[in-house]
DNA sequence: CTCATATCGAGAAAGTTTTATCGAGAAAGT
DNA sequence: ACTTTCTCGATAAAACTTTCTCGATATGAG
């Protein structure tokens, strides 16, 4: 009995996750220009991917092609759409007003990705009461009460490195299911809550470093000596 | 002949240049409460990970430990700055003064960590002349003759999705050699060039299909008829 | 209508990364 | 000084991801 639902919603490679919305916006540019029919091919070679890699992560979706043509265009997008959840509303919460905070107000794209920041929290009293992209700044300690009421289950930390782990805690006491951490630190969440890190210095480590690796710098040889021990 | 050269500067695990800032902040408090020795045990435990993948995060930095001991810990600190490359400071190029690159312009700690946005690039006349965290902001147009004389390697993308790719090549046909990405949008770059995306909407899906799949949506099964076919 | 061709879908193979296991050596207690 | 215990460093196993290969099938050409 396979079908529609025989692709169980489980061992979904993270690798897979983070490709389909690079397929999925080439695939809406795609649908702008009118093309109709699209196959894994098609999109492997306009991506500079493997074919096979962007079939196997298609298939995760649980759509179903046809040989020598393709999928349907239409379809493969709402496919995507659906798999991910993004036709799904979701709310959020923000909690730290700063400039990040405010550029991921900004983001008008959440939106049509399932995720609205419905409203921003902060500690600082000058923060406080100010609007954002039209959502007014409120005390911190509103947060676990409107998340109750308006049953938020995402919570996005744009908090310093040092609030981020008693912001977090709060949110999780409150309900709160799953947490975007945008601050430069390794928080703890119980198992049942999913943690999405965005540290930009995870980025920044592997980017200077494969530089570096690429210019030919010497990891070690200055700095730290070596004399002395063998 | 082992040594500390005997670590080749290849082969590093994206995982672990990824993990090693998380060690290397943990580490950096550590110091600062006075702590003289640190064991991979120690980092695992404080931070809840494996212990064995802590130390092979570690011995990819190249440091001998002593047994029973641990590392010194501002050895240690000292090691991975150097492996990463933190303590060569690097020059880098932002295009787009938008919200996200004014924040992350104002990111200081950029600057302890080898990385050092020294211009800001725009092609926005409304932006252009505007000093945004000590930077003026200047056109783009700009940009190839400013990276040629400050033998700029990092070029920073905070521009719209569409003006990415262009922005890209200006880049590239200027000399930089790693382009980190935060345009929502697959760029191509020649193979010499290093590219580092962080795209947030890649975050967004995996967090999103991680909350539908603990809360136990049914990905496929609404919006999307399947009746007609087969 | 038949054949050639392109593409899906599935399974196998190769390559990575993570986790487990074990011996050696340093410190601390007896 | 001897034994115990802890941790490093290396090797081995397991899990996961990517890449390769092949048969089935739909389209278009002859």
């Amino acid at each position: 009995m396979r079908g529609p639902n025989s692709n169980l919603r489980r061992d979904v490679p993270e690798a897979s996750l983070r490709r389909l919305p690079i397929y999925y916006r080439s695939l809406q540019e795609m649908l702008l220009s009118g093309v109709a029919q699209v196959s894994c091919a098609d999109l492997a070679r306009i991506l500079g991917l493997d074919p096979t890699q962007v079939r196997k992560d298609i298939e995760m979706t649980g759509i179903v092609g046809k040989p020598r043509v393709g999928y349907p265009l239409g379809d493969l997008v709402r496919w995507i759409e659906n798999f991910l959840g993004w036709n799904r509303p979701k709310t959020a919460v923000l909690a730290g007003a700063g400039s990040l905070g405010s550029a991921l107000l900004g983001y008008e794209k959440f939106r049509s990705h399932g995720m609205l920041i419905i409203a921003a929290f902060d500690i600082d009293p000058d923060k406080i009461g100010q609007r954002i992209h039209g959502r007014e700044v409120q005390p911190l300690m509103f947060l676990p009460d409107f998340v109750r009421q308006a049953h938020t289950l995402v919570g996005v930390i744009a908090t310093s490195a040092a609030a981020a782990q008693s912001v977090t805690d709060l949110m999780v006491s409150a309900g709160i299911r799953a947490i975007w951490n945008f601050a430069p630190a390794h928080i703890q969440v119980p198992e049942r809550v999913i943690l999405q890190n965005e540290d930009l210095y995870h980025s920044l480590a592997s980017l200077s470093f494969k530089l570096e690796s690429k210019m030919g710098v010497t990891p070690t040889g200055n700095g730290i000596s070596y004399a002395e021990d063998n």
